[in-house]
RNA sequence: GCCAGCGUAGCUCAGUGGUAGAGCAGUGGUUUCGUAAACCACCGGUCGUCGGUUCAAAUCCGACCGCUGGCUCCA
């Protein structure tokens, strides 16, 4: 059949394991109903449905048991069979069955290690002996087929590699990872906090965390208007019918939360910021000579997500989108699109992001307008990936209801994509609210929307920041850049001398005049992660100097104040994304 | 929302039915110090909330709230 001489695949490898540790669990288990066990990044995962829920401790009797399928090297045999063969094998399991139902072929595979067959289409490793280092990871619950109104298995999760110091390397990497995570790091350094008493979601932003939120704005608004941006800012609430116009009353209104009275009228509190925005374009007759017109604002809308969804800053209730909307003619979306494009990507390459996925997003099923006007917008934007000649993927069904959309996608430390940038084509929203411009024939036309961020959420983009620098923000993000370190009481007043120097070039600086010793000022400053720390002593006031030392550890020695203000300086007008 | 685990001082955590503990942080004092934690003392908790079992509950049971990992969802 198949010619054994390749060496088995890593993911091959991983799919075998999974297939142990199902024989492992119908040894435990022998009532256990399968569902599919696939290999996966890093290792596998396989579905069961049992008569009680699985304990930490049952992963290790579990983990036991595979060892010793693995000591008895048991081989993994492939046999094809027919339908009817395959449906009386499985006869008790009913998930099995449902898989043979479907399956085109009326021939199929099953491989039978031990005592356990499995439907399978392989390719399989020769025998049991050829696993060599794995780990079970964790129990979850997972929907049969991934739907919701179908039963819940239980899902175990595991890790494999083809060797004991690939395992043990994958799991220093997962730990370091969690060091990186913004949710401890956030903490660590005062940046933000969420509050069971105030509400799930619902974020607060520390001194620190607002610093570096503050500067990225700072940032983006300087950015948007040098690009023909126009900033605008609109309420928090709006009359109900507004998003009954929209479509969003209709569309998602699982997401939004409940109408408030004011005067016998109904208002919600905001989900999005275009009705704003088409409203004040709305406040002139337009000319196609105004177009394209670009609206953005620091929009803090509010949604509401299924509690078990929430996830620190990446996921939450309240939040800030870096949202515009471009009003354009039809022959303006493709320039329009190819200069958002370039915008994300230079925000993107700015805070030293690299690790992204660009994805094309396709009509979902509960859409609004019609056929050609999706498949137009979708041409539009695919036109756009393709003569920047950007690698992209088709993300099927998955755009907005009023249109198609390019996502980026970031990584986080643990590997998870969150989506950040955004850039949503759409003919729905101008056709429900009318929203038109007199053309050079002087009869109105309907103009077309381009909803974009370019970040995707301050939150959410905080949390990638955080990240991506384990906490360690480059010197022009960093909320404090200069920790002064005065070694005695005596040098305090020199200190704040070369303090109030550096506030003069807008450097933020802070004098560490604690009543204590200099080890332990360095010791903080370092793990608050600051990038400069100034240490000041006799000898530095003496000559007009400072010591220098870096949160990488390295001694710079003594240098002259106003040497290393220029060269702070250049390295926070270049942004560098170095950590230093 | 679903499945599972977890919730003890500001933080990190110990405490398996018999009067709540440690380190760090905080406060008061002493120390004025050369590149990652000086020393002494003090303060600090209705053990997530509510209810139940028990002579007795942080500990056992139930509900709710929140968090964590997945699943589903994600304009």
């Amino acid at each position: 059949m198949v010619s054994g001489r390749k060496e088995p695949t890593v993911e091959t490898l991983r799919h075998s394991t999974s297939h142990v540790m199902a024989q492992a669990v119908k040894s435990l288990f022998p009532d256990a109903k399968f569902g599919i066990g696939p290999s996966i990044e890093d290792g596998f995962y396989y579905d069961f449905e049992l008569p009680r829920a699985l304990t930490p401790e049952d992963l290790t009797l579990i983990m036991e048991k595979m060892k010793e399928i693995v000591a008895a090297d048991v081989p993994f045999v492939r046999e094809e069979i027919d339908r009817a063969k395959a449906q009386g094998l499985f006869a008790d399991q009913p998930y099995k069955l449902e898989l043979i139902n479907e399956l085109p072929d009326e021939k199929m595979t099953i491989y039978t290690q031990g005592e356990f067959t499995d439907l399978c289409r392989g390719p399989h490793v020769k025998s049991s002996g050829k696993l060599k280092a794995f780990k079970l990871t964790n129990i979850a619950g997972a929907y049969w087929r991934g739907d919701e109104k179908r039963p819940m298995l239980q899902r175990i999760y595991g890790v494999a590699f083809e060797t004991e110091a690939e395992l043990e390397a994958h799991l220093i990497r997962v730990a370091e990872a969690n060091k990186r995570d913004h949710r401890k790091l956030g903490k660590e350094l005062d940046l933000y906090s969420l509050h069971e008493e105030f509400g799930p979601g619902l974020v607060m932003w520390h001194p620190k965390g607002a610093m570096v939120r503050q500067i990225v704005e700072d940032f983006w608004r300087a950015e948007h208007c040098r690009r023909g941006y126009d900033i605008v800012y609109t309420p928090h609430i709006a009359k109900l019918d507004l998003w009954k116009t929209s479509g969003h009353w209709d569309n998602y209104r699982d997401n939004l939360y409940s109408p408030m009275d004011i005067d016998g009228q109904d208002y919600i509190v905001k989900p999005m910021n275009c009705p704003g925005h088409i409203i004040i374009y709305k406040t002139q007759l337009r000319s196609y000579r105004n177009l394209p017109l670009r609206m953005a604002e620091l929009g803090t809308v509010y949604r509401y997500e299924r509690s078990g969804v929430l996830h620190g800053l990446a996921r939450v209730r309240g939040f800030t989108q870096d949202d515009a909307h471009i009003f354009c003619r039809a022959d303006q979306i493709r320039d329009e699109v190819a200069n958002v494009v370039d915008l994300s990507q230079f925000m993107m390459k700015t805070f030293g992001f690299n690790d992204y996925k660009m994805l094309l997003s396709t009509r979902p099923e509960k859409a609004i307008g019609s056929l050609p006007q999706w498949e137009e917008a979708t041409q539009a934007l695919r036109n756009v990936l393709e003569v920047m000649d950007i690698p992209y993927e088709i993300d099927p069904g998955e755009g907005v209801f009023y249109g198609p959309k390019i996502d980026i996608k970031l990584t986080d430390a643990l590997g998870r994509m969150w989506q950040g940038p955004t850039i949503q084509v759409d003919f729905q929203l101008p056709q429900r609210f009318n929203v038109n411009y007199v053309g050079t024939d002087g009869a109105e036309h309907q103009v077309i929307m381009i909803h974009r961020t370019v970040l995707g959420s301050m939150e959410r983009f905080m949390a990638c920041l955080v990240e991506q620098y384990a906490g360690a923000f480059p010197v022009w993000l960093a909320p404090i850049q200069v920790t002064i370190i005065p070694i005695a009481d005596r040098h305090i007043d020199y200190a704040n001398q070369v303090a109030g120097s550096l506030k003069e070039m807008d450097v933020r600086v802070r004098v560490d005049d604690r009543t204590e010793r200099m080890n332990m000022k360095i010791r903080e400053a370092q793990l608050e992660k600051v990038p400069y720390m100034f240490v000041i002593g006799d000898k530095e006031v003496a000559s007009n100097a400072v010591s220098v030392r870096l949160r990488t550890g390295e001694d710079l020695g003594s240098v002259q104040v106003s040497d290393f203000i220029d060269r702070v300086n250049t390295i926070i007008k270049e942004k560098s994304c170095d950590s230093l």
